[in-house]
DNA sequence: CTGTTAGCGCATTCAA
DNA sequence: TTGAATGCGCTAACAG
């Protein structure tokens, strides 16, 4: 009777003290844990009288509740863990908003983690996330490492990959086609005219897919070969500027349309040809990748290809919720498609 | 003894199979549980054989330790939470990933959300997190409600405030003093010799005071009145054309200092400005907040203020960190500083 | 170096 | 509508 309180003296000199449980909050109440713990999962359960004295508890003990003991104790842990390449691109960052928004009205939150592009990296970040025994996880893109596609199969977890897409993911994937928006770029090149382009991608493998499917496609139907310069690192303006200024002064490129990997890197290439005195659209045309806020608004307006950022988000987090009340089952691939908006850089 | 496993076989049937325990783990390896649990936390507590013979284990069922259960019995979850207002805004993605890199390298997590820009939300939000029982907690700005501030207290755990400054924190703060950098902006407008200056701000409070403090200085050092146009939205590069725009249609200017409170609403102010075929600086002079990567690079490069995104989020996790190993203990508040940076739109 | 014993705070039976 | 008992998988003493 010395540890009514459900710890022991030795137990609170703990390195930190434990906060408030839900013992504590029902013996505040007159009731047992699981009255508490009933009235906080489902109120219906309880009666009236009972719900307003627990309540009353929770509110004078400042009780908030431990998932941590929750999730261990229900084998659910109301966590989504995600992977992405870089928190701080856009790109990302916009569709993991959306995701958050609606996995958090259903009552989860997210652990984020970026990965770079370095698959072993990748690993690692999958195992620390599996760790957190989370009720799903979503990836970025559908190339893994056969360890990391091990490991997320033996979890038997919900795995959704975004950003890309596959017709045999390894449980759901919800994307586009990167090459097909290379080929569109270069039908429209095509369709413009263009018998000389040239590319500049930065950033991540599927910036060097869309490109590379870009030239394939160029050449294919014009028969003049396209020239490239590509950068490891993520794409910025400035390295948008440096790509126009090779292209120009290694490959004599001074006429003819670039597809740039994104709306950064094209809206480099324009301030590049006009600080050169060149014209865009006329000297030289831009096409961009991603349709971000700014491609609208500058001078001239870029022409690009648009993809629903915030509609992967919300899919990937449909997906899931559909999965987790049992609407749906089986591997949902859904393909969310691109768009070329026209505007007048190209 | 028909449970050896641990489990019942009602409990193996339930809604999701549970995975590889250490339990398993340590019987394959001939050794109890606890010694599993050591050899992960602290190998050179185990002879090399009974490591090898574990590590062989592990290897031949995939497990993966339960960090929940970890964390449930150690009161140490190796998660940190962070708020930050938005998490596609460069400014506080750029902090959050430094944070997360440091302090993933000690082996934590981060958990994080994003509150918008109203309190309430962060009230929740913070509730929240708290039921994750973090080690910690990292939120952005200095001003909290109330009750966020009371419910912090009284979780008793470390909460660095980032990208603003105060001597009083709730714990501990690392930032720098809005108000200095909209008084350095208009020290310098002056010292260039502007009799006339106007504002363009969006987005978060912060904005706003840096904007206001420019205003008042620059009243006061020249007498004359500053005219400013606010967007509640965040800054977009339209905003920034479209604030240039009001200010030239709606008050007359048309030459001058421009203050925006971040370097995309000035690139945009500036691409307005030429698009109407003001000179920049020479009719209209730009100043921006963020020195993003673009600031450099853009025509003319654009005049702005620094501040180390970066070290912020570095500094952050070494605070923490200093706090854990009791390296530190007190309420640390760092003034991180700032800079202007001197090009040529401005 | 290794094992035993006790919880961590909660959700989930099952009974009343 | 409520409560008692049980265990989730692990770490933290304490022994040996």
């Amino acid at each position: 009777m010395a540890d009514m309180d459900g710890r022991t003296d030795q137990k609170k000199a703990a390195r930190r003290t434990r906060g408030v449980t839900m013992q504590t909050v029902g013996r505040m109440a007159g009731v047992s844990q699981v009255t508490v713990s009933r009235a906080l999962s489902d109120p219906s359960k309880v009666s009236p009288e009972t719900m307003q004295k627990i309540r009353d508890a929770i509110e004078a003990t400042g009780f908030v509740p431990n998932a941590i003991a929750g999730a261990l104790a229900s084998n659910r842990s109301k966590l989504i863990t995600a992977l992405v390449p870089s928190i701080t691109n856009i790109v990302y960052s916009s569709m993991i908003r959306s995701f958050s928004q609606r996995m958090r009205e259903a009552g989860y939150q997210i652990l984020l983690s970026e990965t770079g592009f370095d698959p072993a990296d990748e690993e690692a970040a999958i195992a620390a996330h599996l760790s957190r025994r989370p009720d799903a996880i979503l990836l970025t893109g559908i190339h893994h490492s056969p360890q990391a596609r091990q490991m997320l199969l033996a979890s038997g977890l919900p795995v959704v990959e975004v950003w890309d897409y596959t017709d045999s993911p390894i449980d759901m994937c919800v994307g586009f086609r990167h090459v097909e928006t290379g080929r569109a770029a270069a039908d429209y090149a095509v369709e413009k005219g263009h018998k000389v382009a040239a590319t500049i991608s930065a950033g991540d493998e599927r910036a060097r897919r869309r490109k590379s499917a870009f030239s394939d496609r160029f050449e294919q139907l014009t028969g003049a070969r396209v020239t490239g310069v590509d950068f490891e690192a993520n794409a910025t303006l400035a390295r948008g500027r440096e790509g126009l200024a090779r292209l120009i002064e290694e490959a004599g490129f001074t006429h003819g349309l670039v597809f740039c990997s994104s709306d950064i890197l094209a809206h480099g290439a324009i301030i590049e040809a006009q600080a050169r005195g060149l014209r865009v659209p006329e000297d030289i045309a831009v096409l961009g990748f991603g349709d971000q806020e700014f491609a609208a608004s500058v001078e001239p307006p870029i022409t690009t290809i648009n993809v629903d950022r915030e509609a992967f988000g919300r899919s990937a987090a449909d997906a899931l919720l559909q999965r987790f009340d049992g609407t749906a089952t089986g591997h949902a691939t859904i393909d969310l498609g691109f768009a070329i908006v026209r505007r007048q850089s190209a």
